[in-house]
DNA sequence: GCCGTTTTCGGCCCGACTGTTTTCAGTCG
């Protein structure tokens, strides 16, 4: 029982929870009209927190919460509050005050607190749904500071909400699986137990969390999980099935089967569903039928204990689930042709991290000794040019101080070396933010795209092909722009940037920022195909963020990239050699 | 609400763009 409490305590003092908690006293307090620096020193210490790379819960038992950059005396006693009691007055009393909905309405792209406010006061909207009646009823287009451009775009907005509803990015999803998993696998009754579904897959947004687990005593496993920490609802339960809603609204579902049944369930409950039609209908061509069950030769069963063994019954070498989404992968396993994927372990180091200097939460030296501690050789430190200003870039004059740190700090070690790097805004007239001789003296620049979304695509087209003809980019950073289930990425012909990228030899990044996995899977694939190296980078803006470095993995084995075709498999000599063509 | 001191309160990241205005507020990155 103790084992259950101490989960229930780590659940409630997850740091993403207080960050949570704090971003929303941060909205609130903004959509009332407070001063807009209080209502940053709650959403920057809500993004230092969720950066943390230690358990809040623990700084407060040591006291040391307050050493926190951005954490004083006023947010500490709200936090331990929190920490302590799973609740926080001071957000409470806002919320008697704010119709939370309007949060919902905050989120909208170009929807600010100033203008929710104003829809709020003068309308007296109070969610997305009165926003929309007052939008077809033309009422937002007559307000003052509105006008017929302004409530299209919230429309276009709210369109684009809706259409993602009910979807979760990876990072708000994998955490707490992996808490739940862990705590169905530890029950006594259970034999196995793993993810399945699109979470599986390592799919960049899911709509739930699947979890599969044999039993020989399957009541008791799915009572024991419907009574886990952090279930809001039980929204079903039956003898072999649960599906729970968290307080996170997210939807995760237990099926329990028999262990002789567990590897077709898990093979059918993986999916995806194309790939199951292929495998079933190559089944049927060999006598054989697959249901969720078994598998199956007339009315005998065929014993199976392993994903492995169905795939050798069919005369297939072993898809990992990253692979099933049928784009050829049946044909290659047919062929013997599957790639050997990449795995964590083949990465020697990672480029693209960010510092103190710019927008990030933590110091070079602490960013390099948690690169390093993750068995990593090197840490390609990239902070943004000048451009950049809402990041606080850093024109040629600091990016020279900063370099000087850099020097000083390689001397610290024998086995791990900080590369000198940039993430340069690549202006709309597609030249560099930086001066040549400025960039010369760097190891590797990252060129990136942080304005003027809006242009046409062949003008982004146009603008990030030359930037990739300038000798001093290296690797094109982020390539599309996009925020998962926030915002679109800008129109751009990829074909053309990685045909370009080809030619001119450059790299291309795959951007493993959970909030990005920028590039997708698909063009991950025809950039490997074109031979393009990728940069598996994690963009990280907090020590916490270093360990993203797995949904770039997961990504990357999605666009069935080798060790070979990624570019930080390599040592740092050898990445900078090829980065230099 | 935090921070850094000039120990008691003033400053806190900013430039571009958009749609609305008719000189600017709001939003974004």
């Amino acid at each position: 029982m103790s084992g259950g409490r101490n989960r229930r305590a780590f659940f409630i003092m997850d740091n993403t929870q207080v960050a949570a908690a704090l971003e929303a006293v941060g909205n609130l307090l903004d959509l009332v009209g407070e001063n807009s620096f209080k209502v940053r020193a709650y959403q920057t210490a809500a993004r230092t927190i969720e950066g943390l790379d230690r358990n809040v819960a623990l700084l407060i038992r040591e006291g040391k919460l307050q050493e926190v950059q951005g954490v004083g005396e006023g947010l500490a006693r709200k936090i331990e509050e929190l920490v302590a009691t799973g609740r926080m007055i001071y957000l409470e009393d806002l919320k008697k005050k704010v119709p939370i909905g309007l949060l919902d309405v905050m989120r909208i792209p170009f929807c600010g607190p100033k203008k929710t406010r104003v829809l709020w006061q003068e309308l007296g909207i109070v969610d997305l749904e009165g926003l929309k009646r007052a939008c077809a009823e033309g009422k937002v287009a007559a307000l003052k500071g509105f006008g017929d451009k302004s409530q299209a775009k919230l429309v276009d907005g709210m369109n684009f909400v809706a259409s993602h509803a009910g979807r979760f990015r990876l990072d708000q999803v994998i955490p707490v699986a992996r808490i739940l998993l862990d705590y169905v696998a530890h029950h006594h009754d259970v034999a196995r137990a793993s993810y399945a579904g699109s979470m599986r897959r390592w799919k960049d947004t899911v709509g739930d969390a699947d979890i599969l687990a044999s039993s020989s005593d399957p009541e008791h496993v799915i009572d024991h999980f419907s009574k886990a920490n952090g279930v809001r609802t039980v929204l079903g339960m039956g003898p072999t099935k649960c599906s729970v809603q968290l307080d996170s609204g997210l939807q995760v579902d237990l099926r329990v089967v028999k262990d002789d049944e567990y590897a077709a369930a898990l093979l059918y409950f993986t999916g995806s569903k194309e790939h199951n039609v292929l495998l079933r209908a190559r089944a049927q061509k060999m006598g054989l039928s697959i249901n969720e069950y078994g598998v199956l030769k007339g009315d005998d069963r065929i014993k199976v204990a392993s994903e492995e063994e169905i795939y050798k019954l069919l005369g297939l070498s072993y898809v990992p689930p990253e692979m099933r989404e049928a784009r050829g992968e049946i044909e290659a396993a047919e062929q013997g042709q599957l790639p050997q994927l990449v795995e964590r372990k083949d990465l020697v180091g990672v480029f693209h991290v960010h510092s103190t200097w710019t927008d990030g939460t933590a110091a070079i030296a602490d960013m390099a000794e948690k690169t390093r501690s993750q068995g990593f050789k090197y840490m390609g430190l990239s902070d943004h040019s000048k451009a950049a200003a809402y990041a606080g870039g850093m024109n040629e004059e600091r990016l020279s101080q900063q370099l000087k740190e850099v020097d000083s700090l390689n001397s610290r070690w024998t086995d791990f070396r900080i590369l000198k790097g940039l993430e340069c805004d690549i202006l709309p007239d597609g030249n560099l933010d930086m001066t040549p001789e400025s960039l010369a003296q760097l190891d590797f620049v990252i060129g990136s795209v942080h304005s003027r979304f809006d242009m046409s695509e062949q003008e982004m087209t146009d603008r990030v092909c030359k930037s990739l003809n300038n000798k001093y980019l290296h690797v094109l950073g982020h390539p599309t722009g996009r925020l998962l289930l926030h915002r679109d990425g800008y129109k751009i012909d990829l074909e053309r940037v990685l045909q370009e990228a080809r030619r001119c030899g450059k790299s291309i990044e795959l951007n493993a920022n959970p909030n990005r996995l920028d590039l997708d899977s698909v063009h991950v694939k025809r950039a490997r195909d074109l031979g393009i190296p990728i940069s598996v980078g994690p963009d990280a803006h907090s020590t916490q963020g270093l360990e993203d470095i797995e949904y770039g993995v997961a990504t990357a084995r999605r666009g069935w990239l080798t060790a070979k075709d990624v570019l930080n498999t390599r040592t740092a000599d050898d990445a900078l050699a090829v980065l230099r063509g």
